[in-house]
DNA sequence: ACCCTATTTGAAACCGGTTGCAAGAATATT
DNA sequence: AATATTCTTGCAACCGGTTTCAAATAGGGT
């Protein structure tokens, strides 16, 4: 285990060559002898070489690791994104290398001079934040994809899903049922996502018949907390409503218990919807309705999408469509 | 953005000194002539010189990178850990890389030699099943923590807590309320965890003299789903009980929602206590009692322990308590 | 056979640092 | 003042690869 370190120069003796045709066959770029190319990968056998990546990437100016700005891990929506680029990467020769963003646009561009300063080779940006404008400076000096998150002008390098889309299915899922006054509650509105799925729950409306009633909808951040608060106010209020589209699975959660907690079964009372189909939804009591986005497939996509970047060749995405998730949280109404 | 990188020669160059000499105030690990140095760093400063990570990696042989080895990325309570590993080297020059071993020991040790061959200068290992002899053999080779995990003859080198104390306290406090019989639904048998709660869950019942009743406690797997299942098992068994003591959090959601489908109430016919704290178990509906463990410190006291180590320094690890948190799932009763 | 072109190949420079060694300068010893 | 000792510092080798360039070899055409 211990033995010494083989290099390129073993390889090179052992199989009568020299290191520049050795480094050849590694990287087959240059033809090369196929008797010498034989001896040369008996050698890497034999001896069990294994090229050195920190010199490989010195030399050559690749360092064989992708960059990954994510922005909060512990979310679980973003954490399975990131597990799939991890996975999407997995079987390749590149090691993912992460940053962590914050969703601050100051600290998601010093983790990004962070990984450029370490030399990746390409730069996934899961969610985030930061204003287009600072990504396009960027742009050419590294390849690189966004997942996650949509950006006017980057369209061909964002994986993302229809949001607006989703969101309106949800909601009109639950106009289907018989509901009329239907909450919102929204997600962090700095988010594109949170707006997306706002716009979505209008157009529903619009679609029906419903004129939006701004009471509605009240603003959430996407924790579980800003559920609860979300359904007090809009409890404190007065006003009424027999059905609930969150912005997130956590926010459902919250406006959950706090139903709960006023005595408002659900669904018998109230339906709910939610977004995003974290594990937990199904165990939700009653298990929860809602959209589940193919978190993972996306963050694969994007792994394959920056590789396919990187060489350029032709990439075409996965069909990444959401789908609405039907359980017990919302009740047939009228 | 674009211009030419500056490297320790165009500093040299502009202090009017060697490349040796720079590198020498880099690393402040040789004595040089005051006058100079601050010409140095002057130079650095004016010219923005970062130095190259990867040549210095090459020259130097540390890579100022910290391979995480982590299990399950997407798992509430491991990615905590992570987490604070990550937060934990955030303010250091090190960057972690990761790799996934997925719970399964061949994969670790595959993604271990990834880790090592990319040249990271230590390794923190976040859980694992990987036996403790064959990590006993890399234990020399390079500086490494073990993090929620206790391996024997690691103890120094291991970052955890009380696994068998913190169930047995959530075990006493369903004692304490008046349940005699109790269940217990375990994580999979395999992990050093679950057998630790299953452990001090016997032992809170042997102190208090209720003899254990085997057919009180279920084998799971740690997720939800399997908390279902355990309970429609001991219904179908026909045994009865008041209590539930599961061996995670996700598994008490999902006995929780097999209650919900038989009708049978909580916390009023049976309680339920977990172990995690996860996010969402303060929005079960009834609010989940549960252990808390200090998922992030751990992570963070994982890489501080690592770097302390790797400088041959001291470190004392911070009081790494768990906390029964008790909200409403659990009847006090008789 | 002979000359020209295409293909393989090795020597050497290079990537951007670190470090052993010895020379030169500065300080201490007798 | 002469010599011994200690500090500083630059040169050059080295880390383990990649790549340019030109030499060597092979193949083709007439």
């Amino acid at each position: 285990m211990a033995r010494k370190k083989i290099t390129i120069k073993d390889i090179a003796e052992s199989a009568n060559v020299s290191k520049s045709t050795v480094s050849r066959v590694l990287n087959n770029n240059t033809p090369v002898n196929e008797e010498k190319r034989l001896a040369v990968l008996e050698a890497m056998e034999r001896l069990n070489y294994k090229p050195n990546v920190v010199a490989r990437s010195l030399a050559g100016g690749n360092s064989m690791t992708i960059g990954v700005l994510t922005q909060n891990i512990g979310s679980p929506f973003y954490d399975k994104v990131t597990q799939g680029v991890i996975q999407g990467l997995s079987d390749t020769d590149y090691s993912p290398i992460f940053a962590d963003g914050r969703w601050d646009p100051e600290i998601e561009t010093s983790a990004i001079k962070t990984l450029i300063d370490r030399n990746v080779d390409g730069l996934i940006m899961v969610g985030g934040n930061l204003p287009g404008s600072d990504l396009d400076s960027l742009r050419d000096s590294k390849p690189m994809v966004i997942v996650a998150r949509r950006l006017p002008g980057w369209d061909n390098k964002c994986i993302s899903v229809d949001n607006v889309a989703a969101a309106k299915d949800a909601t009109e899922y639950l106009i289907n049922s018989g509901h009329r006054k239907i909450a919102h509650i929204m997600g962090i509105p700095e988010h594109q996502d949170a707006r997306d799925r706002y716009m979505g729950y209008q157009a529903a409306l619009r679609d029906s018949g419903i004129a939006l009633d701004e009471d509605l909808v009240v603003k959430g951040n996407f924790s579980s907390q800003s559920g609860v608060l979300a359904i007090e106010s809009l409890l404190m209020k007065g006003v009424s409503f027999t059905g609930v589209f969150a912005g997130n699975d956590e926010m459902a959660f919250g406006a959950r218990l706090a139903m709960y907690r006023r005595g408002i079964r659900v669904p018998e009372d109230v339906s709910i919807v939610g977004y995003d189909d974290q594990p937990n939804s199904a165990f939700m009591t009653p298990p929860l309705t809602t959209v589940a986005q193919p978190a993972e497939p996306m963050g694969e996509a994007a792994a394959q999408a920056l590789l396919a970047f990187m060489r350029n060749q032709e990439f075409v995405p996965p069909r990444l469509d959401t789908e609405l998730i039907v359980r017990e949280s919302v009740h047939r109404i009228r």
